[in-house]
DNA sequence: TTATGTTAGGTAAACGATTACCCAATTAAA
DNA sequence: TTTAATTGGGTAATCGTTTACCTAACATAA
């Protein structure tokens, strides 16, 4: 442990409060003496001040969790990335939480965030809850990309994900094809069905029929696109496919590979997310960007002024741009 | 803010000792009827344990920090969700740093964990940081993937990198070639130094002279493995590629295609780390595994021995693993 | 009967900081 | 000269828990 306030106050002769007010800048009314004196015992014996003492005291810890499903899918490391930036910049922390999907292990990551009294929560909820019951405490609280029901007023940064898939699948439909698949994640998530109802209103509004047989829904995951493909080419062929994200572009040019169906010459595939991965594949992915890293730096704006009670607006809805590359 | 435990202790009729001790089972001498009234009473009133009272008094915060250069590069991610997955299984929170393989960042986190009072700290050091003076608390300490010089007794997770570079270049050898290309960070950690000397190591073991010309060092990253097929290209041709991590060989290949050079067949590349894109490029790439996940979870297991006190071991390394894939 | 142990709790200090309020001396203003 | 303001601090409560130690009643054993 290192020294404390009070033996720094003996060691200068003045009182902890004086201490206390000169290393936090709040000593109108001390003298240059007596700062200059505490500075150079604080500096001497190597004080590190302790933030859970003071956290206690100002009920602030500086702190804010973060809870994503997992760290290690390319998406929600840059989401944790932005947020970290923003966060460090703005002097707080982040606990870092993965709950992989699981409602149980985010209401278990929630009840222990609220005990360590972090300032605020951003919460990229599971896929699979709907709405959640934060009455336990009222804990700012941003929810980030998935949307869910909440009893409290919380914040909601989200993309427009209609208009993004809207214009990935109008995108395919002005190069001439109409045969267009549709692969994505199947949960109730309002981004997901999102981005389907922008797929089908982009065939519709272009006088294409919607084809049930070439939609193939599973999970946000590298073997759904695979899967996805074989799929639906035992049911009918297509000249496009249009993927709920990158990751299931990547497992559909996988698939087609393994077919010996070229891509972008035989299929054309478009992705969704823009993640890090995606201009390094072959073919290079065209995708609809969101603007991940910028998201996580929007919430914990948000979030901090939540924190702060600050005047806001509670809902921040940023754009797609759609960013073309080989495979379309 | 929820109830406190004096609160509690009034409505129970009962001192906040009883409550707490009851809260804890260490209550061996409390009345059954006693504590079921203390439990209805948390239940109903949603009492949260204050968890940074509690940590100023028992001196442990059940929260450990880990510093990476970044968690949106692959190969961290993955490190910090095996961490926080065994940090979870645990009881402790991880807080989560990124320090740019900056040195100056690195210092200022290792600071605020300080403040902040966390249990421990796990580090993967800076790329240019070779020592660390730790002596300002001592606060325990494992040092993941990266070796660095310190003043305190540190626990240290590595992997075992010259025989991986070493087997790497051998299975390059063994299907014949001798012109092999080395790309790979410059900078001085022991990591990249090792896989260096196990590349030259298997060429001279094998009888093959180690030709400058086809080393070329930079930095972890697909750029440093485009630029470097490039670079080498100008001076001289090579039928192999020894690349220092995954990154490196997936900017290898995009500049082989680009080159409309294929893999495996005019060139064949190997990577290091195993990172989980890698099954997905184009072709698959054939790499030196490491058991990141893994590291994770024993860095942690090494830590909290460390956080208490028990007798371990210092220092672990673990050994890689060929995975052949396409690109060989 | 006395001593001892067991059961069921309570008291109050501590953890390390912050801060509202107090006080005395000096200076400036009236 | 008196009053008020400014300067340079100090006192002690407080934040919410934990825990070492105390007490008192009852049971049991010697």
């Amino acid at each position: 442990m290192s020294i404390t306030i009070k033996e720094i106050a003996e060691l200068a002769n003045v009182s902890s409060a004086t201490v206390s007010k000169v290393l936090n800048d709040k000593a109108p009314y001390i003298s240059d003496e007596t700062k200059k004196r505490i500075f150079e015992i604080v500096n001497r014996e190597g004080y590190i001040p302790n933030a859970v003492a003071k956290s206690l005291k100002v009920k602030s810890t500086k702190t804010i969790g973060i809870i994503i499903p997992d760290v290690m899918n390319l998406f929600f490391s840059e989401l944790a990335r932005g947020i970290e930036d923003a966060a460090e910049k703005r002097g707080y922390s982040v606990i870092l939480c993965n709950s992989d999907n699981n409602e149980e292990k985010e209401k278990k990551y929630i009840q222990v965030l609220q005990e360590k009294m972090v300032d605020g929560i951003i919460l990229t909820a599971s896929e699979k809850s709907v709405e959640m019951s934060l009455n336990m405490r009222k804990i700012p609280m941003v929810l980030l990309d998935r949307d869910i029901n909440t009893d409290v007023k919380v914040g909601k940064i989200f993309v427009d994900n209609e208009t993004g898939e809207y214009e990935a699948c109008k995108y395919l439909i002005d190069k001439g094809i109409k045969e267009i698949a549709f692969i994505s994640s199947n949960v109730i998530s309002k981004s997901s069905s999102q981005r389907l109802s922008g797929y089908k209103k982009a065939l519709l509004d272009n006088g294409i029929d919607v084809d049930e047989d070439l939609i193939y829904l599973d999970s946000y995951t590298i073997e759904t696109g695979f899967n996805g493909v074989n799929e639906i080419l035992k049911k009918r062929n297509f000249k496009g496919i249009c993927c709920g994200n990158d990751l299931i572009a990547i497992g559909a040019i996988n698939a087609l590979e393994d077919k010996q169906i070229n891509v972008p010459r035989d299929v054309k595939v478009i992705g969704f997310d823009d993640i890090q991965i995606s201009k390094y594949i072959n073919p290079p992915l065209t995708t609809v960007k969101q603007p991940i890293y910028q998201m996580g730096k929007e919430a914990v704006d948000m979030l901090i002024n939540m924190i702060h009670g600050n005047e806001m607006e509670y809902e921040i809805i940023l754009k797609t741009s759609l960013i073309e590359r080989m495979s379309c």
